[in-house]
DNA sequence: TAGATTGTTAATCGATTAACAATC
DNA sequence: TAGATTGTTAATCGATTAACAATC
């Protein structure tokens, strides 16, 4: 009897609405929020709330509702944000400004410590509180940074993968992957694909339907 | 006998990465590509990628596989981006100008025609091509923009049902939506959320399951 | 207590994968 | 021709939904 794979993507995708909500209610002094009311709000059904919530070993009483406490340090503890992850951003375009400059990451546990370009107009700028780095100097820094996390927000012309494969070899262990390049990696490595026009052509078509 | 809801969101998903392929072999003079070499590339099985195309209307020819030139106008018309979409964006931060001025969205026919903002040190200055407008001055100018797309990215504090609610009286289709708040609009209208946290949320879980 | 809500097992639904015939 | 590849039907797998007992 093989171990279950244990996927539930779609159940990781809704938590982080899940404690928002829940970190919405504690701030207005509201002690416990049901499932149907969680559900009314993001437009899901209460089973699928009931469900997530079960799944995250997340546990309530009947006819009260969650602890929106509890909701708040249960989903953390699922999604590992109570863990400090360091990350280096590569490709200081408009979007890795963005994302360099999102402050509100560091609640989730992601800490940026380092930005990385190519471009020798940008090498040394400043973005926020950090200079950008030479990204040949990348192997080099990376023992002292240590990072679990690599941001990937280069222009598509790029090789991703060929940088993709150099930050596996220096030890990463996460790819957040924003460009359109989709890139191969061993089994020990998290790689989330985040290009935007996959969203994008979901609501064209989206729209197409509904006419 | 009810017709079928024909979701099949993981597959539009999956188009964008099937396009871009395409558009890179043509461009590198091959006239046709095989479902087992782009399985490869992108890392996906080949059985899915046929299925994939076979949803798509888009048909090959046994040994030598799909004409690249097809792929490209198939799929481009298959997610309608080969029709013009007028777009405004509210809320012009960070993100708000990545998006404004990631000028590859006009290939996927989407053209971003007005920016709005709330904030009075930024009402009036210019983003790439354009002036910011002010969003009190949204219903008023509605009319003669016409668009059928509102991307939001405005900050989490706001009010952002109400505005949606607005866009929705107003006449938009389609609400890219990259808030943390969830909306809830009437069955003719579109929404896809983009929320950022929801990505990193699977690849924090994917980390942990990969150790 | 009565009734609302949780938690879980079973049923359904949709997406992925397997199998294989058709074909250039 | 032989073999690689397409296209499709059937089987499997996983996620959602339904049903309902447990419970505060």
């Amino acid at each position: 009897m093989s171990v279950s794979k244990l996927e539930c993507t779609p159940t990781y995708e809704r938590m982080p609405s899940y404690l928002h909500l829940a970190e919405e209610a504690f701030a207005n002094k509201q002690n416990y929020i049901s499932g149907t009311e969680i559900a009314d709000i993001l437009g899901l059904s209460s089973i699928q709330v009931r469900k997530d919530f079960s799944l995250a070993g997340l546990t309530g009483i009947p006819k009260r509702g969650y602890k929106t406490a509890d909701l708040i340090s249960g989903i953390r503890t699922f999604l590992t944000w109570d863990i400090g992850k360091r990350a280096i951003l590569i490709g200081v375009g408009n979007l890795g400004k963005a994302i360099a400059l999102h402050d509100e990451f560091k609640n989730y546990g992601l800490e940026i410590i380092a930005l990385f370009d190519n471009n020798k107009k940008k090498i040394g700028k400043k973005v926020g509180q950090f200079k950008i780095d030479d990204i040949s100097q990348l192997q080099k820094k990376f023992s002292k940074l240590r990072p679990s996390i690599a941001i990937l927000t280069l222009s598509y012309q790029a090789d991703v993968q060929e940088l993709a494969s150099l930050l596996v070899e220096l030890g990463i262990q996460g790819i957040w992957n924003f460009t359109k390049k989709k890139i191969i990696v061993g089994n020990d490595v998290a790689v989330y694909n985040a290009d935007l026009t996959s969203g994008f052509a979901v609501l064209c078509a989206d729209m197409q339907r509904r006419q």
